[in-house]
DNA sequence: TTTATATCCTATTTATTTGGTAGGTTTTAA
DNA sequence: TTAAAACCTACCAAATAAATAGGATATAAA
């Protein structure tokens, strides 16, 4: 499951998507139209700037902006900041990589393989997720 | 990721699918086997005897058995009793449904698309997953 | 009938993670 | 100068995960 950051994390990312020409936007407003804690939602967002997921402008007029295009940023890459790894196993992670503590042999182990194939899936389609497939398939969804 | 409970269980089951002809196995030589604390691995199979994954015998000569063939008892069971959903989000769940708090319209969202069409992929991948499944491949990786 | 070896049952404990809250300081545009 | 923004540090409460403790009960064989 996701966990709550990453589901704010992707809702605010969606909004501020939608609405770049108002960019920079201001913490407050995506805490209220998206109904999230402010101050969680700052946390948040300062994670996803030291990501350079985000931009920031400080001040009055300042707020948050993307840093790259709406085609460019998808949902495994929030999912792994916020979530750690994605795979079912920490044997079958590239970035998080860690052995089984319980396994015997890693290289013999049956779970493992099936596991990794669930991860490429996995990764594959939230790669394919991005900010502009995601407002794309609402806006059809819509229709 | 997978819960310490569902990759014991795994294990556990695994290891009573390799030594049928042994069965009914105690808890003590499972846990020995595959280095798992026996207090708490007598706890998870007790939950998958409730869930009717393992026969139990009590008393003298007792221990666990598969209720049913290797062929029939897959990860997606184990996982969904351990670890509950396996979807990344409650709104795309059969046997776990809820609405997800911050969705504004959740038959317009593109995230739910996306989590339901991932869900779709592993749960399949999750049955197929056997226990027989995971010896043939284990084998096979050996040679 | 005793004994060894099992499951079964109930309760408690400990550590980690999750989902926040509180209270400021610093920066910037008007 | 002031309003409105990001930035920074610390703390906290609830839930969940991962066990541990201490027995009661059942069963096969000697």
């Amino acid at each position: 499951m996701l966990s709550k950051k990453a589901k704010y994390a992707t809702n605010a990312l969606v909004y501020i998507a939608k609405n770049l020409d108002e960019q920079p936007i201001p913490v407050s407003r995506i805490a209220e139209d998206q109904n999230i804690p402010l101050k969680f939602l700052e946390s948040i967002l300062t994670e996803l700037k030291n990501a350079r997921i985000l931009n920031s402008k400080k001040g009055k007029y300042g707020g948050y902006s993307l840093n790259g295009k709406p085609e460019e940023i998808h949902m495994a890459k929030v999912m792994r900041l916020f979530d750690g790894a994605i795979a079912l196993l920490p044997c079958v992670t590239f970035d998080f990589y860690e052995r089984c503590e319980e396994c015997k042999d890693e290289e013999t182990c049956g779970i493992r393989q099936i596991a990794m194939e669930i991860r490429n899936e996995t990764v594959e389609r939230l790669k394919a997720a991005t900010l502009a497939e995601i407002i794309s398939r609402e806006s059809k969804l819509k229709a």
